[in-house]
DNA sequence: TTTTTCAACTTGACACTGTAAAGATTGTTT
DNA sequence: AAACAATCTTTACAGTGTCAAGTTGAAAAA
């Protein structure tokens, strides 16, 4: 409705789409321009009207699959009023994301071409980041922890977030369903 | 010296090394079969003789870093009595190995095709792992840790030292550099 | 010694990839 | 109506993985 482009539809939009229902299908190896053209039903150089080449295009599927991944962490902790439940339900969030989509972690984190700046604290960085700090210094505030251990503590717990994430989404390493539960209890005991 | 296959060398062994320096110079994303070949002076079809497919050269030299990745860790704990201060620094090796060489861990989990298998305590698993949780396990013992906990609380130390390489180790997230040094001051806290 | 054998390697081909250049289409502007 | 500009197609090229057929040469067999 924004922008109707041309004859075609917004292909730009199209493209997105269709690329991400590709990486789901098809997995990250099976993923192709050319693929992604066709399942629009264009020729395999129309992509390059709205993309410079085919990392533009996955930087921006990367935007999207990030803004589902941000929205799935706030609608978690929704009316939520207590910081800590609020921290360690967005951990559970975190994870979930990735375990319902276990393409996205890799392709999210090495391929989507985003960038994270862990140094500055108001930087305009990756919103899912950005949110698991505001609920955590809340959080941090509550427990009275000194305010100079605050950025410490927030890599340190997103490490382990991030690090369960990796572990249970990579193809190559097997468990058990039940360890993503143990992973969330630890977590929680960890942030008290 | 074992097998000396041909009238060309172990053209194998040298695919494998090529290969990895390959990624050290070029990255992931410049990987490919025809330079590899082209690096060991042979057809683009040689490495078919040893290989079924790229994706079979790729695996061997994921075993080949993984030796060097676990003979790192093995080394850091030499001589070591106290388990408590070795768990410690088989984690700094850990994290260690991945910030001296950022190609690797992206291509030891996410490509190298290598399977982990977190639920069997005796299976043939993956080296490091196995070696992380022997020495992990005397250290819960030392500190008398009921042995149900056991293999619970070793996923969760090895999810926090691996969530620490990621994130170290990922090209899009910038730190500054005394991050580990946080990281691994916390991480022993969290082994206490 | 001569011959046979056979794994290791080369050559050539194929389908597929990303991307660039040039041309065609069509809505918008002048 | 004419010019424009954005969108899409066509064509082309270098690079990719992989297969099939041919070549080589060292070691085994005669």
């Amino acid at each position: 409705m924004k922008e109707k482009p041309y004859h075609h539809g917004d292909l730009r939009n199209k493209l997105i789409e269709a690329g991400i229902g590709l990486i789901n299908e098809d997995g990250l190896k099976g993923f192709s321009l050319r693929k992604v053209a066709a399942k629009c039903n264009v020729s395999h150089a129309a992509p390059y009207s709205h993309f410079k080449d085919i990392d533009e295009l996955i930087y921006a599927m990367g935007e999207h699959v990030t803004e589902r991944f941000v929205e799935k962490m706030r609608t978690s902790i929704r009316g939520q009023e207590n910081s800590l439940e609020a921290t360690s339900l967005l951990g559970q969030a975190y994870i979930s994301f990735f375990i319902e989509n276990p393409q996205y972690f890799q392709f999210l984190f090495y391929h989507s071409g985003l960038t994270i700046d862990l140094d500055n604290d108001n930087a305009n960085d990756y919103p899912p980041f950005a949110l698991f700090r505001t609920t955590a210094y809340q959080m941090f505030h509550s427990i009275g922890l000194p305010e100079k251990a605050y950025s410490e503590k927030l890599i340190v717990l997103w490490s382990m977030v991030h690090g369960i994430a990796s572990l249970l989404t990579n193809q190559g390493i097997r468990y058990s369903g039940d360890w993503i539960n143990v992973f969330i209890n630890n977590c929680i005991k960890e942030i008290e």
